[in-house]
Order: C-alpha cells, then sequence, then structure tokens
DNA sequence: CTCCGCAAACAAACCGGTTGGTTACTCACG
DNA sequence: CGTGAGTAACCAACCGGTTTGTTTGCGGAG
C-alpha cells in the first residue's frame, strides 16, 4: 500500500499551493485532497485542522522565508537584488507570509517563532555597520525592514505593481538596477561619517 | 421612516472594517449587517452581492488609497513619513489594498481603475527629477513603487514588523527618522551628476 | 385636517449548496 | 491477524442569497 510519508508530502505541496493562492480563509480542504491525490480524512489524521495544515505549512516555510537568501550585510544592494529574484521564482514564499500575517498576526514581529534566525541577522547587519560598510544611524532591526520592503516593491503582495515572470526580461533588468541603487543609497555609510 | 442613504452608509462603514480585518472571503455579510444595525437584505438591495459590496467599498477607498498624503516630488523623505503616519492612522487603507491584491489581482498594476491619477504622480516625479531635485536615473514608476514599498516597511500588512499604535512613541520616531534618511538617500540625486 | 395609496425601507424566516470535520469500513502487508 | 494507509459516504453547521410580509413617511384627494 501507498507510504503514509509520501501521501504527507504531497499533501503539504498541495495545501501550500492552494494556501498561496486563496489564504487561510478561501483555501478549500477538498480541493487540497483531490489535488494532492489523497482523501479528505488524510488531512486529518495527519494535520488535526484546517489551521493545523496552514501551521505545518507555515513552519515548513519558515526558514525559506527568513533564509531563501542568505543575508549578506557586506552588500545590501546584491542582497536585495537576490530577493527580487527569489520572490519571481519562489512567490508563494512571499504570499504565505502575507497571508499570515493579515489571517493571523495583525500587529508586531511575524517571525517572532523564528527570532533566533532573525537575531543573528540583525547582528551581522550591526557588525556591517560597526565596520563601516553599512550607515550605522538606524537601528539593525529598521535596516532589515526596510531592505526587505524594498526588495518586495514589486512583490505578489505589492500594492502598487506586482511583477510577473511573464514580464519583459528588460523591465526586471530595470527594477534590479533601480533596487540595488536605491539600497545602496539608503543604507551605504553618510559622507562625512568616520 | 429611517433614510436610506444613511442605512448605506452605515453599510459601508461596517463592511470596511469587516473586509480590512478578514479579507473577501473571510468576512461575513451577517456580521456586516448586524454591525452596520441593518438587514442582511438591505445589502443586496444596495450592493447585489458581497463582491458588489467590497467593490463599493474599494472604490470608496481608492482615492484615499493613492491620495490618503498628496505626493510631494521634491519633498519624498517627508512624503515617505506623512505616508508611515497615515499608515498608523489609518491601518484599513493599507488592508484594504492588500486584500485587493491577494484575492483579485494576482499580478500587475493593483491601481489600474485609477490609471490617471496614479500618471498624474509619476508626471510629478518625472519633473522633480528634469529639476534635478530627485535620481533622474531609475523610471518614475520605480521610484513611486519603492517609495510606497518603504513607507509600508511597517505597515499591517509588512512581514517583519508592523507597527501599531500601542508602540512606543520614541520608536515611531525612530522609524520616521530612519525612514526619511533611507529614501533620502535613496532618491537623492547622485553626487557627480548634474 | 384627514384619509388613502404608494413606494421605499425594513425585518425575519427561510433555502439550498457548501464546507470543515467524522465515521465505518476495506485493503495491503509483515 | 494486527496495524496503519486509504476510501467513500455522511453529517451538522454555516453562509451567501432570496422571499415574504410589515412598517414608515409622504403627497394628494376629499
Amino acid at each position: 500500500m501507498g507510504d503514509g510519508q509520501a501521501t504527507r508530502r504531497r499533501l503539504l505541496d498541495a495545501a501550500t499551493a492552494e494556501f498561496a493562492r486563496y489564504g487561510i480563509a478561501g483555501a478549500r480542504v477538498d480541493r487540497i485532497a483531490a489535488s494532492a491525490q489523497a482523501n479528505k480524512a488524510q488531512i486529518y489524521a495527519w494535520f488535526s485542522s484546517k489551521d493545523g495544515l496552514f501551521d505545518a505549512v507555515f513552519v515548513e516555510h519558515l526558514s525559506l522565508i527568513v533564509d531563501l537568501v542568505p543575508l549578506d550585510a557586506t552588500d545590501l544592494p546584491g542582497y536585495a537584488v537576490r530577493l527580487y529574484d527569489a520572490y519571481l521564482d519562489r512567490p508563494e514564499v512571499v504570499l504565505l507570509a502575507t497571508w499570515a500575517r493579515l489571517e493571523r498576526v495583525p500587529t508586531g514581529d511575524l517571525l517572532a517563532v523564528a527570532a533566533d534566525d532573525v537575531a543573528a541577522k540583525l547582528a551581522r547587519i550591526s557588525e556591517a555597520q560597526q565596520a563601516g560598510l553599512v550607515d550605522p544611524a538606524p537601528a539593525p532591526a529598521d535596516v532589515y525592514s526596510m531592505v526587505i520592503a524594498l526588495s518586495m516593491a514589486w512583490s505578489p503582495a505589492s500594492v502598487t505593481v506586482a511583477a510577473s515572470t511573464d514580464d519583459d526580461p528588460a523591465e526586471h533588468e530595470r527594477r534590479r538596477t533601480a533596487l540595488a541603487a536605491a539600497v545602496r543609497g539608503a543604507f551605504a555609510p553618510r559622507a562625512g561619517a568616520t
């Protein structure tokens, strides 16, 4: 008989696509089961509830959300551009995080469950500030929030324009250039500082 | 007898709160009717459907989404800070826009229906670039997207930290300062340019 | 001023499809 | 034969939407 772990895997994959597209309230358990070529009861056997399934999907993607692209505090512009490309390649990551924000955690730190990983990133930003590679004025947490925000300027959650892989490659290139330049200007050490 | 327009108004207000909090799929028509102290049938008399009600709420907020704060292309840092405060004061605006993006318009231009107003803003950015007040390298549309993205770094839709009015005032002030500095650095004309 | 008729506003019960969740049962394998 | 994977039918609550019947304000006829 079929392998339970394999079914679990298919359910997680199907759920990822479903939640990314429709959110928690909009997702349909039957649709997930069908798309995973499994039975609805399996979902409840493995994940207890629809919310439990979302939790499983979300924690599995947490490491991706946080470390889809390893932070390079010594090259924030390059980091931002790599994030732009990563979001283009893996829109589910942005979507899951945004749905979680809207439907689960209205205020405060969304990634509190991964506080350790985030803290490590902030420490590296702090080091880069002390090394004179990043403007030391803003708090590391604010630098991080702003870099992420800038990288997501054209993400699937943007309130202006959401990029898609169908866009003209030249357009992507234009955005990458603009993004890198903006990040460089925004966080480079100020002239006149030590 | 009660005024129809007044009922319509209460429905729109209640729907705004409901949609901002729960999104389209998560919103409950009964809850809106109850919270507006009206009857469910009125919703269908005035707005035809749940989706029609969301449309009405959204278009009513479109002008706010676009012009909650008038764009001052000659002072982008100040503009960004005013947006930060506006989002703090009117989180529904950000939330409605984000829900619309996630549940309605997965890619492309979210504000295509208000293309004229947006085009006017881009024109003013373009003027500021020609006047040497803004870095002329990036396309006006990209400047706009990035300024909005930066202003929303701590918005209720942020994937890092969402600000709330309960936050320490000093924290808000820290973010305003960091935001203004980042926008200044990101879009000021590059040294060495004319 | 009163009465009547009318249309818009309103209320509540109702309807049928959908949805998250359950159960009773079958099947393959060690 | 026992155990865990898999299935299909089932269920009760829910939810968007409709229907039916009632109330209210108002303009006009008497």
